[in-house]
DNA sequence: CGTCTCCTTGAGTTAACTCAACGTACGTGG
DNA sequence: CCACGTACGTTGAGTTAACTCAAGGAGACG
């Protein structure tokens, strides 16, 4: 993934979307389909994206010359099960306050190591029904948790762009702590903003 | 894993515990922290277990020196993330009936590839707190639904075991479609009965 | 015989849902 | 330029699924 916003979703009882988790430039979409050709969900841009496709094929001959690439692309891998797993427990055991603030957080960071959230802020191309399928809940209780994240003062969110007010705020309300997401400098809750700078991760 | 039953869990909000996965003989528990070092979630054994310990050191080395080992546990991996990706859309989009009957479909999927379901009854260590704590959801509604579940004379769930008496309406119930497990030859929706046979995967 | 763990039940409460309507902005075509 | 449709956000009101608290049973075990 090049530019723009997708995000991968699944249907349950037919109908009932869940959104299942967003990508931003940098990630691979579906590196999972490498390996488990079946595949049971959907993929959607919101807005343009550009998007790089890579033969299975040509990607194979590639990993199976370098082990350090394949350790490379399947620690990929494990980062969107990480996330998952995250997504799990966001899911099962938070309220729909606590979901929103967390996925907000998620992105926050995924987006400032993108180098597209300067300044805490960044454009949020869904609409509050994508939040709201993100997060297992119903639009209309979408926004009103919205307008409380606002009325709180933690977070501007207006027409697209997202500007995170208060961080630390954010992040208690969310439960979140970002070490899911094995960021090597930040510890992202230890100071009042999160990392601006991108680390080189070091595992390669 | 050789044997018994095994979860995996994460805290939310300090004290509510999520149940992320279950893991039964032949799965890998932690294969993630080969690549991703930092922990944020436990283990726990329901009952007595048999696990394997294989250090991190000789187990790199050894995928080092094998292209197709590295793939098989690459896949290993991959089925897990797929495990989550079908959880988040559990207790995101299901309501509790249909997450109980979720859960139970996909334990008897996987305990029948590993041998453990014969005639679609197995044992079942966890508590109804645990399920609770799976399907995100508190032990008093999940003791509610389970009698619902036998009411229906959709399973039997008597003092640790479990016998699937109605499966075609189970997985009904449940919104069940066994493709996530990306298994061969079943098509578990297909009979009344999930498949017996556990066809060695073509995939090596 | 007491204690512990787990299951079960009742009753009141609450978070979240559904339905339905209305506002606003934006684009499009007459 | 205005009428219209559409997409999205917002609001109100009634409903429901699930929760919490609290108590009571059943079995296992020393």
């Amino acid at each position: 993934m090049l530019d723009g916003f997708l995000y991968s979703h699944k249907l349950a009882a037919g109908s009932r979307r869940q959104i299942t988790s967003f990508f931003v430039p940098g990630d691979i979409a579906d590196l999972n389909t490498l390996y488990l050709p079946s595949v049971d969900y959907g993929i959607t841009s919101l807005g343009s994206a550009v998007v790089a496709f890579v033969s299975h094929a040509a990607l194979k001959e590639m990993l199976d010359r370098s082990p350090s690439l394949t350790r490379a692309f399947w620690r990929e891998s494990l980062m969107q099960a990480a996330i998952w797993h995250e997504w799990v427990t966001n899911l099962g055991r938070r309220d729909a306050l606590a979901r929103i603030a967390h996925v907000l957080c998620e992105l926050t960071l995924r987006l400032q190591l993108a180098g597209l959230a300067r300044e805490q802020s960044f454009s949020m191309p869904c609409t509050q029904v994508d939040i709201a399928d993100a997060c297992g809940i119903s639009s209309v209780h979408a926004n009103r948790i919205i307008q409380e994240l606002r009325q709180l003062h933690v977070v501007e969110w207006d027409s697209r762009r997202v500007r995170i007010l208060d961080w630390l705020a954010l992040a208690r309300l969310g439960d979140f702590s970002g070490s899911y997401l094995q960021l090597k400098q930040p510890a992202p809750d230890r100071k009042q903003a999160p990392p601006s700078g991108q680390g080189v991760p070091e595992w390669i």
